[in-house]
DNA sequence: TATAGTCAATTTGTATGACAAATGCCCCGA
DNA sequence: TCGGGGCATTTGTCATACAAATTGACTATA
């Protein structure tokens, strides 16, 4: 998993009990090793199977229900909901998603929603960015140009798309980074192979970047969408090659 | 509160005391009476001031971590985050932020969001929707058509919505329902005086239904787009009447 | 036989008390 | 002045007990 500092929060749910319970249960749903109409062990088995006190099973299963992915009743048991009731913007319900080499309807859904939401927000960037907002976006851009690494590489691409967001002035807009992160960070696993070429797309996002400081939303939503359509297409290329492999 | 029985889930989060506790604690947050930075008092004292256990608080509180709302620490406390990490497109988050009121900018942010995601899901639908899809789209305009009342008039718009999104076939863009929810919802909140023509609307809907019907991708964008900026319209002229009041 | 009502078993919901672990701070010593 | 050790504070985890809700079976009754 890549380390991305200031956007991966050092997240204590990472390091307690009752994450890794979490975890482990959110993968088993959403890989579908268990599935939606199904319900759950009783609580005090599943804490022993999983070697920890009811009380770490519980919040888990408690923040498992606020992500819309069970639902616990007195005297029935916990049983897996649809997949229409999951969160599916959670950053973690994606992550799921794409830990295991998602299918590629999966990842046609995700660049789907870059193509609508980016375009819009860099447009909405280039009218009411604020100059600040326009130097974190440049300072994301230079740490991309001087990128030796693919791991530096991947921040810095993080941060740019982060910052573009941030300067619609819209939080509901950002937060749908996470989109945004489980997108690229898919992107990357998918076509890792090729790692020597990551720097093709500083061109695209030079021109989002221009863009933005002119002021011109029309320019920076189609360099946005162009920027887009064209690591899709790359994308599926690679998808291609790999099938043919196998 | 409206009932829209099929959307807001029975959800035992209501019932059950933890629920209470989180709606109390999280509106406290959002509302700004806890400001980000602060921390909450132990956790002990709390709950005594709550009136519960020490475990539903945690409960509580292991949800308001979820949602980005507050960060425990070992030996420090509960720490009120920074908006930049709340979960802003959580159903609860939007619907604690347009309890009371929300400032007019709020709503500019949530009309945003409908201009983005709302006609290119209509466009996406219309070029994807299957049969069934259209006919619950359909079934959700009879629904308009014949309401008679505003509670049953809420309703079908929402389920309208909602099935505009379900036919994308994209299940991310259908978790951005919570936001055309708390969207709609405040939006009658702030029109309630002239409940009599609540139906203007209708024509729009209508062209939006057709549009999807014919498969007209780029109609259906422009049917939509045009509903929101109509509804957007209205409201901007309900501000400025009450603000005169004012 | 059908039906309503009651009871018992099962499972989650809540409370309580105890201790482990992490953090921050003060104080002491070099 | 700086660094480290220990202490107080607070959350993290565990174990246990009981309350509340749901289910399904059983029974009495028409």
């Amino acid at each position: 998993m890549g380390e991305h500092e200031q956007f991966m929060r050092k997240s204590n749910a990472v390091r307690s009990l009752y994450g890794h319970v979490m975890h482990e249960l959110g993968q088993r749903i959403v890989s579908g090793k268990v599935k939606p109409g199904e319900v759950l062990p009783r609580e005090e088995t599943l804490a022993e199977s999983l070697d920890v006190s009811r009380t770490a099973l519980r919040e888990a299963l408690k923040v498992l229900s606020a992500k819309g992915l069970i639902e616990s009743r007195t005297g029935v048991g916990a049983r897996v909901l649809d997949e229409r009731h999951w969160n599916q913007l959670d950053a973690d319900v994606l992550a799921w998603r794409c830990a295991s080499m998602p299918p590629d309807d999966f990842v046609d859904k995700l660049v789907e929603m870059r193509e609508i939401i980016e375009p819009a927000a860099a447009a909405a960037a280039a009218r009411r960015r604020t100059a600040a907002q326009l130097a974190e976006i440049e300072t994301a851009y230079r740490a991309m140009e001087a990128a030796q690494t693919l791991e530096a590489w991947t921040e810095a691409d993080l941060q740019f798309h982060d910052a573009v967001l941030h300067a619609t002035c819209n939080e509901l807009l950002q937060s749908l980074f996470s989109v945004v992160e489980s997108s690229l960070g898919t992107f990357f696993t998918l076509s890792a192979r090729n790692v020597s070429d990551f720097r093709y797309s500083l061109p695209h996002h030079h021109k989002v970047l221009e863009s933005i400081r002119r002021k011109q939303p029309e320019a920076a939503r189609k360099a946005m969408l162009a920027m887009i359509a064209d690591s899709h297409a790359s994308l599926q290329r690679n998808r291609k090659r790999s099938r043919r492999k196998a």
